[in-house]
DNA sequence: AATGAATGAGGTTTCATTCAT
DNA sequence: CATGAATGAAACCTCATTCAT
């Protein structure tokens, strides 16, 4: 692994253990195992490695949704996409909040459009699809529904996993709830 | 205004123009009008005073959407919250990232949904009537879909406000697809 | 108890238990139960109550003494005398150890030799009888060798128990030796 | 001089000087000629710098004894013995208080024995021989005449110097006085 | 490109002291 | 006499940043 990946890879477990206020770049350089000087090599601050840290975040969502959502009903799929994001919330669930946490309060926060674009672009595909296949509203737009529902989704996934603690049953009760929700406000009959 | 109050506006002031990281205690009692060492008489740092803001923002959306939202058939009143709200971020800005932000990243984020209790009654209220009055769907879940609605809402305004910083059409179009989305989610046919 | 008396028990427990650097006037008074202000009332800085402290300390070896030595062979005075002062030792290590870091470190040195005084004085009453006895060597200075004897039971009683923390069978060891080493130095037959 | 030698050197003047609690960090870096934050390579706090000082005050007493003390009767090498204790006491009075005080409220009392264990060691040594030359009695427990010896002169020594402050003539009388008082201890008898 | 000891600005934090009640 | 909230000077200590190697 290559420096600025070990950095990347230091930054993430510092950030999640310490929180972004209290992480040092002292303490990013003794993880990755490289001198203090070299970090600079890389980055200018320690908030300028958190536009790389979303990325990595948003790639695996992005990888997850689409290894497994399958060809099928619409509903169905959302069923997965659901899922997905709930899954990689709980897993990564302190690099959830660096996300949100560390971008807002940086210079860097114009990247996020350029972050989430390749997410963004594959759901709006997704309703384009099931627009055509009449599987949706006819008079949904396309663009601003793949914003809205990824919103929903992430936000009420962030609700249950880091703000209210909630627990399995709780969880699969919003969960289906939720579906319940988008596939009714998609007008998503099938 | 008692002294702790004083800490709290100076502190609001302060994070919302320099951000988290780069606010410091003694800006804040200068603001306030302070000694140094008061501050340590009513709060232990400065994210200790984060769940005391986020108090204040809540407070504020409940007093927007208590103020303005009328009887009237449940569709027009959705389209109320979603103003308010839409209206209070693009007011708070700054404010709003600073719950999510400041919050999260310390001890505090336990006192969320105690914070945001309020908010969430009020809503379940609503629709509570609604579905009294068969103005939504019978089998929706109050508690959860009250916490999908708000978390819906805040998650597609912060994005339109804090990190796309759209113009004032597309934010129109958002808000517009936002209350199809969610009227349609609800089944709210009035 | 009056307040000044709280002070200095309190001044005590802190100081024991903190050290003399880390204590501070407000521990002092939260444990005396008194206000910020009222301690200045009594004592000019936390120093200032070292000598109240180490008079406490010298009273309680004297009662130890004079209330267990018994006439009897000058030899099985100073048992007794070497298992008080031991015991004591023991008993307030922490407080032992006040006295000599406490006084060396303020403008109080000088109060020492007061404050020892009666102890010295009945030390020295012990030698005169002694040696009008026949039972110690006539030509021992009363004067000097009160402050020796003292000097040595002391050093070695902090030196087993503070420094070295030797084990209780070390510590009788020590004791009967130290007991030999000042009966031969008296020329104490009997 | 490297720097932790040149903080140790400068931490000696400055606690001399000022007392232990007045010394501060701030000062002992400005006399050392080094950066406030280089103080933190090398120490956690000016009293994580006391066992190095006492190290260097044993290694003085030591220096002195092994350089003066010649072979010839034992009662002839005690004197020196005291001669060196009291000269160095005398020579460097804040030092001694140092280590007494500055140790024992530290949590590096523990180190006590490591560091002056060399000096018992040579005296051991010096009773070892005296025992087999006959010149003291033969019951006498090396180890612990060894710790009684050297408590007993010194305790006198800090005595006379740092607390009584007494006159020259006083102190010969001391000196000689303990000189007879622990030669008969040992029953040494030329 | 990589290092890491040293820096020192500037924040945090403490706590003796005051003074109006 | 007694209080204790408030003070603010002055200490502590961290940590981003540099630069000679």
């Amino acid at each position: 692994m290559d420096k600025r990946e070990r950095i990347i890879q230091a930054a993430i477990d510092v950030f999640s253990e310490k929180g972004i206020e209290k992480a040092t770049i002292s303490e990013i350089v003794n993880k990755a195992g490289i001198a203090q000087g070299t970090f600079y090599l890389y980055f200018t601050s320690k908030l300028a490695v958190m536009p790389a840290i979303a990325e990595v975040m948003v790639n695996k969502i992005l990888e997850g949704i689409t290894s497994e959502v399958k060809d099928g009903p619409i509903s169905q799929q959302i069923e997965v996409i659901i899922r997905v994001i709930f899954n990689i919330t709980n897993e990564y669930k302190e690099l959830t909040k660096l996300i949100y946490t560390g971008l807002t309060q940086t210079q860097y926060v114009g990247n996020w459009e350029t972050i989430y674009a390749p997410l963004y672009r594959w759901i709006e595909d997704l309703l384009q699809k099931g627009k055509e296949a009449q599987a949706i509203h006819p008079d949904v737009n396309i663009k601003y529904t793949a914003k809205i529902l990824i919103g929903s989704i992430e936000s009420v996934a962030e609700q249950v996993y880091l703000y209210d603690h909630l627990d399995a049953e709780s969880i699969a009760g919003h969960k289906k709830e939720l579906h319940k929700f988008v596939t009714n406000a998609l007008g998503a009959y099938q």
